[in-house]
DNA sequence: GAAAAACTTTACCATCTGGCTAACTAATTT
DNA sequence: AAATTAGTTAGCCAGATGGTAAAGTTTTTC
C-alpha cells in the first residue's frame, strides 16, 4: 500500500524540501539558484530534488546546461482532502464531548 | 531546525500511522484494539505509536494493564496552514500564468 | 580550442526506520 | 496460586535516507 500521500508527506517532512518548496511558490529557478541558499553539497541537493520530482511536487526541464524547476499544483488537494476530513472528523468528535459534557453538567445541577 | 513539521508529516506519512489516525478519529481505543487489524508485530506497532506521540498527534494513558490512546487535536492546525499558504501562493501563481497567456493570445490574435 | 559553468554519476558512509523474535513485568481471571 | 492477558524491554537485521568527495559530461563563454 505505498500510497501518494506516503510520498507526498514524506517528501514535505524535510525542511530543505518544504524551502525549496516555498521558493519556488514564487516562481520557476535553476537548479544551482534553488541551491545557493543551502550549506550542503550540489549531489545532496539534487537528492532532494529527485525526491520532490517522484512525489510529483515539483517537474523539470532541461535546456543546454540549465535545469529548471518548476511546481506542479496537483499532489496537494489530495493531502488536503486527508488532513481536512481528519480534522472535521475529529473537532465533530469533540464538539460531541463537549456536549455530553455540558448535559452532564446540566444533569448533575 | 528540527521543526514541529518535520516530524508531524514524518508521521502522517506512513500508511500504518494515517490508519491509527483514522481510527482514533471514531474515538479512544486500548493499544490491543488499534494492533488488531494491522499484520505486524506488536513492538512494532508500538513504534508507530511512539512516532505518533513525539510528534503530539496522540496521547494515551495506562490504567491496570490497558493503555489507552486518543487523538490530540492540536497540530493539524499548523500543518494545515503551511499547506493552505502553499497552495493559495502557487495557485495564485498559476492564476497569473493563465491571465499572462490570455493576454499572449489576445496581442497575437 | 581552452576554460568555466552547470549539472551528473559514482562510490562511499553513518544513522534512522520499520520490521522481527524472545524474554520479561504487571494486572486480571480462574 | 496458576494461568492468561496486555504491554514492555532488549537485541538484532535489512534497507532507506541524508550526507560526503571525486571524477565525468555537456554546454557556454572567452
Amino acid at each position: 500500500m505505498t500510497n501518494n500521500l506516503d510520498t507526498f508527506f514524506g517528501a514535505i517532512s524535510d525542511p530543505t524540501r518544504r524551502a525549496v518548496i516555498e521558493r519556488l511558490a514564487e516562481g520557476p529557478a535553476p537548479v544551482s539558484e534553488l541551491h545557493a541558499p543551502h550549506d550542503i553539497a550540489l549531489p545532496t541537493f539534487m537528492k532532494h530534488l529527485k525526491v520532490l520530482e517522484a512525489a510529483g511536487l515539483v517537474r523539470s526541464e532541461k535546456k543546454g546546461r540549465v535545469r529548471t524547476v518548476h511546481i506542479e499544483a496537483a499532489p496537494l488537494a489530495e493531502a488536503e482532502h486527508w488532513l481536512n476530513r481528519q480534522r472535521r472528523i475529529w473537532e465533530g468528535r469533540l464538539d460531541r464531548l463537549q456536549l455530553l459534557a455540558e448535559q452532564l453538567e446540566r444533569e448533575t445541577k
